[in-house]
RNA sequence: CGGGGAGUAGCGCAGUCUGGCAGCGCACAGCGUUUGGGACGCUGGGGUCGUAGGUUCAAAUCCUAUCUCCCCGACCA
């Protein structure tokens, strides 16, 4: 491709709307066009890029027994009514009816599709396992998009479905979508982590997601650096400290004023945060058994050196969703916000959950439930008990690992790829099923698995630049080689040159850029830096005198010397050097349960 | 949805407080000089000042409403 037809601009300045690097570089690379919030268009050098994403995931799918389907977009809401996601899902959705009034919406995710799908056409457990994927628009609308390609309300996914008989059958499944996920990152070009992570909207029985450690990643990631544990913080366990061996002593009211955090009460009182009880009140959307959804108030303890873990609450309580209580409403249980405890509260009014670390510790300071006072020597067991014992307490650096004890740290990571044991939801309720052996039916067990495109884009520029541009590793950048002509009005031989070399360049099948723009030296140097094609070659007056062509990698600026007439191989085996090395990052990965 | 910031040429911004010809830089077009790390001179094109209403002789500027975008939080397969 020539530069000087190539649809883009470069900008030397910065849009004002975007302050992540990646979106910044792609904007000024012109790559990306937003037209509304997290609405993008992709322009051909964003598109070359995000085609070579997708046929390294079509690689990579098809060497797992992955067939491509393409699936609508637009869905009729019968087939969301029937999963209920309809009705669980709020204006994430984008909904509308058709001229018919026909209630639509706009894909989000393909479950219910694809379960629809294979229930017309799977009819036999000879059939299973299958694995379909598709590489399709998705729309979300977000609340808060941002961050450039980051978190965005239209987007490509690649999505695949299994299809497998039993738990067994996706137990056996879902290690080679978990090894194929790794093959995908890195050929790529970055190294991710795969952490357990909490299931969500989507249910089933296990997840993973797949970060790149980022700093401007969304999520806080529970690592250990001995023995490898790994887990989303929503989902981290940890070992929790042994409670000191204390005898219960007397309960005891002690004046605390204006003493309402931990850290205060601490303090004041002059013991360790971790001898203190944390309250913190919340109301919880619960499903009743009638189907109904309804508010409950919930009164949470941790220990004061703790932080609740909302993710663990709402899973322990089932609860739709939580929001803080108010104070009258806390008020309204006997409670007082900044004295709270569970001793003395209306148990009738609330659902009380404490932490299994709580429950195990003596004499926690705790509130009276009026203003100004505390409780010494608070015990569970003797003043209070709980209507349920859980871990809800989130892991934090520092803590013990569950496995080894190691102190582990946490991260800040940004999820490219998750991957989903989904069980049965889907299939019971699309109705798809299969016959056994014994011509018993049952349903078909599925799990999802998903990759986003642009996001991952994006990681790879937030992990591959520097000051002056984008290093696009060569397996995803849009051309592998920038040819850089430095010809003027009084070089023409120098033109014919750069002329000729391209053209050679393609001839040999080398994916060229061809900067034949009228242009200064130095715009097309920084252009080239910015555009971040792996290898330059410059081709100028000087050079061309002694017949030689020179060559830089972008990512290292390591340069090199061709002479003219071997410049073809010479990069060509520069090519193949870099692929290789990406390619050599592409290993087995032990499958951590 | 809560808090904050911003809408003026394709991009970055000034002008708004204190109402009075809509500007600057980059980009773009033409001509000339230049030519190995973002050249220079001259000339030129490009604007419903987010939108609607109001106040006023006069509104980018004041008032009211509204839309949009960005950031923090809430939220998020």
């Amino acid at each position: 491709m020539r530069l000087s037809k190539l649809f883009f601009q470069t900008l030397r300045e910065v849009p004002a709307d975007a302050d992540v690097v990646s979106h910044q570089l792609m904007m000024r690379a012109g790559m990306i066009h937003q037209i509304a919030a997290g609405i993008f268009d992709f322009l051909p050098l964003a598109l070359r890029t995000k085609q070579k994403i997708e046929e390294i995931f079509r690689a990579e799918m098809d060497a797992i027994g992955g067939q491509e389907v393409t699936l609508p977009m637009v869905h009729p809401a019968e087939l969301w009514q029937k999963t209920g996601r309809w009705y669980q899902i709020g204006s994430d959705m984008a909904r509308f009816r058709d001229r018919n009034d026909r209630e639509m919406v706009l894909g989000m995710t393909h479950e219910e599709i694809m379960a629809d799908l294979v229930k017309k056409y799977i009819k036999s457990y000879r059939q299973l396992p299958t694995m379909l994927y598709q590489i399709q628009t998705k729309f979300r609308d977000e609340p808060r998009p941002r961050a450039g390609l980051l978190r965005v309300r239209e987007f490509t996914m690649k999505d695949a479905y299994t299809f497998d008989r039993d738990e067994a059958g996706i137990d056996s499944y879902y290690p080679h979508f978990y090894q194929a996920y790794f093959n995908i990152f890195r050929r790529a070009g970055i190294d991710v982590v795969a952490v357990k992570s909490d299931t969500g909207m989507m249910g089933g029985r296990m997840a993973h997601e797949f970060m790149a450690l980022t700093e401007i990643g969304e999520d806080t990631l529970v690592l250990c650096p001995s023995c490898g544990y790994s887990a989303n913080r929503q989902v981290a366990l940890f070992r929790k400290p042994d409670p000191p061996a204390e005898d219960p002593l007397p309960l005891q009211e002690v004046a605390t004023p204006g003493v309402t955090t931990i850290a205060a009460l601490a303090e004041f009182l002059q013991v360790e945060p971790s001898a203190t009880a944390k309250a913190v009140f919340l109301v919880a959307d619960i499903e009743q058994p009638d189907g109904k959804v309804q508010e409950q108030f919930v009164f949470c303890v941790v220990r004061g050196d703790m932080e609740l873990n909302e993710t663990k609450l709402t899973n322990a309580i089932r609860a739709r969703r939580l929001r803080p209580a108010t104070t009258p409403e806390i008020q309204a249980v006997g409670a007082e916000p900044g004295y709270g405890s569970p001793v003395g509260v209306h148990r009738e009014a609330m659902w009380l959950v404490v932490d299994d670390l709580v429950a195990r510790s003596p004499n926690l300071v705790a509130g009276a439930n009026r203003a100004g006072y505390h409780l010494l020597n608070t015990n569970y067991g003797r003043e209070y008990s709980a209507d349920q014992v859980v871990d809800l307490a989130a892991a934090s650096d520092g803590h013990s690992c569950l496995h080894c004890g190691a102190p582990l740290y946490t991260a800040r990571g940004v999820e490219v790829g998750n991957i989903f044991k989904l069980g049965t939801k889907y299939s019971i309720a699309m109705g798809a099923t299969y016959l056994d052996e014994n011509g018993e039916e049952k349903p078909i067990v599925m799990g999802s698995y998903g990759i986003g495109s642009g996001r991952l884009m994006a990681v790879i520029v937030e992990l591959h630049h520097d000051e002056a541009g984008i290093q696009w590793p060569i397996t995803v950048a849009p051309y592998q080689v920038m040819l850089v002509s430095l010809a003027t009005e009084k070089t023409p031989e120098v033109t014919a040159a750069a002329d000729q070399l391209y053209a050679e360049l393609l001839a040999a099948g080398v994916e060229v850029l061809y900067d034949d723009r009228d242009e200064r030296a130095g715009v097309k140097f920084n252009d080239a830096d910015l555009l971040g094609i792996p290898i330059r070659l410059t081709l100028g007056a000087k050079g061309l005198k002694n017949g030689v062509v020179e060559g830089k990698l972008r990512r290292s600026g390591e340069s090199f010397t061709f002479a003219v007439s071997t410049a073809v191989a010479e990069v060509q085996a520069l090519i193949a050097a870099e692929i290789a090395r990406i390619q050599a990052t592409v290993l087995p990965v032990p499958f951590e349960d």
